[in-house]
RNA sequence: GCGAGCGUAGCCAAGUGGUUAAGGCAGUGGAUUGUGGUUCCACCACUCGCGGGUUCGAGUCCCGUCGUUCGCCCCA
């Protein structure tokens, strides 16, 4: 075939399951309205450093995952693959901390890394995310963390869980770091090989590991929880009792290290088990080194961002699309009568109604049959005798209940029309 | 980047080496002229993702390629 297809890992979102997509945008909106977070909208791409710096090179997400190329000026561009670092970016060259201590953000978008497709995962995805950049406060962890499960509980999602760990602040740290390397050395000829890859780059990240070998000498591994220190304790401890308050359930998971460099303290992540292997639906943490490290002032941050795919495959599961269906389908035929059906169909809407028209000019029988299929409780029918008298037949498809009135008079008393159609429309 | 499965119309599909590629949904036209949800009839793939090969003959076997699915890896 010699047609152009969308791209591999790439997917057009259609009208028959876009009404997923507005309803997840909405309710996002809805709940950071009220927690009074504001949207920010940085650009798709940026000069390829911010990434590398900010996400930190020994990642994935980083060393192959990037989308980067030269521009026509011979800049080194990438498609954003997350959006802390961009929103970072935003705050420091836009001084957002001067203008108020505390920076409640929130963002929706795509976002691009060059992986293998498969369920739940593509090349082009979207992302939904907050930060809270300018509080310490473990409360601030807790709020965010709340939002995310607002989120997901306003979508209807159920059986998602939480898990929760610190991986403390950088000195706690590099402290584990070595003594982890200091256990695992010994054992390294035993080790899976993507493992011992990583032994010298990001040992953190094999605690993480499925394969079994490796998972049996993890198991006597020493643990980050007990490295942490006073701070990074009572941090912790604070974030899980605030947790409790709200009645957010979680679990500790030790071995929940986030794949990003930025990462401190609180680390948490929401699962479900309705989505195979790509099971995390939002993951976050607190960074409070990203700021500082990106040539601000240093300042402590905390985030999360979710997968708008995944949410989506698992509202897929619930309940199908919402879709817009008309209150009103306009049929008519003859010249004369499609122009008068047209000016009213304008004025319907005008008025705040939704009404289709039917462009066919097709026989009746077949409008009608499209105007049952629309779902619209009502069908206005124009033909030559009400073109004439200037009136139009308004046949209610439920009840078949068909009555004559004037154009004039059906404009004049929209509101009961409205109030006929509420009435309809809660019936069906 | 690695491993495995799959790829027939807008959608769901039968077909697994032999003349014209089932069926269903949707769509279009019709069953007396201006009225729906039921029913009936007709039409709707010179072609089986694409390219090459084997064979007298391929949707059906082989190779490649692209896409997709499921794992690994990684992450949202």
């Amino acid at each position: 075939m010699g047609t152009i297809k969308a791209l591999r890992g790439t997917r057009d979102i259609l009208p028959g399951e876009v009404g997923y997509w507005q309803q997840v945008e909405a309710i996002a909106r809805g709940v950071f309205g009220h927690a009074l977070y504001s949207e920010v909208r940085p650009p798709i791409f940026e000069q390829t450093d911010l990434f590398a710096r900010g996400i930190g090179e020994a990642t994935d997400v980083v060393g192959k995952e990037m989308y980067t190329f030269s521009d026509r000026g011979d800049r080194s561009i990438t498609l954003r693959p997350e959006f802390t670092a961009g929103v970072v970016r935003a705050y420091i060259e836009h001084n957002l901390g001067t203008k108020a201590q505390v920076q409640r953000l929130w963002y929706g978008g795509p976002v691009f890394r060059y992986e293998r497709p498969q369920a739940g995962r593509q090349r082009q995805f979207h992302q939904i995310g907050a930060e809270l950049i300018g509080s310490d406060a473990p409360a601030a962890d807790v709020e965010v963390v709340a939002i995310a499960t607002n989120i997901l509980q306003q979508l209807g999602l159920k059986s998602l869980r939480l898990d929760l760990n610190s991986v403390g602040n950088g000195s706690d740290r590099a402290q584990y770091r070595e003594a982890l390397i200091n256990f695992l050395t010994p054992h390294q000829q035993d080790l899976d090989a993507d493992s011992q890859d990583r032994l010298t780059r990001n040992p953190l990240r094999i605690l993480d590991s499925k394969d079994p070998k490796t998972q049996a000498i993890v198991q006597d591994a020493p643990q980050l929880l007990d490295y942490l220190g006073d701070e990074s304790r009572r941090h912790f401890d604070q974030v899980q009792s605030l947790l409790t308050a709200l009645g957010i359930e979680y679990q500790i998971n030790p071995r929940l290290v986030r794949g990003l460099d930025y990462y401190s303290h609180t680390a948490f992540e929401i699962q479900s088990d309705d989505l195979g292997a790509q099971a995390t639906v939002c993951g976050g943490g607190r960074y409070d080194g990203l700021v500082g490290q990106l040539g601000g002032a240093a300042t402590p941050a905390v985030g999360w961002a979710m997968g708008v795919e995944r949410l989506i495959l698992l509202l897929e599961q619930l309940q199908a699309a919402p879709v817009l269906a008309p209150e009103i389908y306009c049929v008519s035929q003859g010249d004369r009568a499609t122009a008068q059906a047209l000016v009213l169909a304008q004025q319907l809407r005008q008025a705040g109604l939704r009404v289709e028209f039917d462009l066919s000019g097709a026989a009746f029988k077949k409008q009608l049959k499209r105007a049952d299929r629309s779902g619209a409780p009502l069908c206005l029918i124009l033909g030559e005798t009400e073109a004439v008298q200037g009136t139009v037949g308004l046949k209610w498809l439920q009840t078949q209940e068909q009555t004559s009135q004037t154009q004039a008079d059906l404009l004049q008393d929209v509101e009961t029309l409205k109030k006929r159609l509420a009435l309809a429309e809660s019936t069906p």
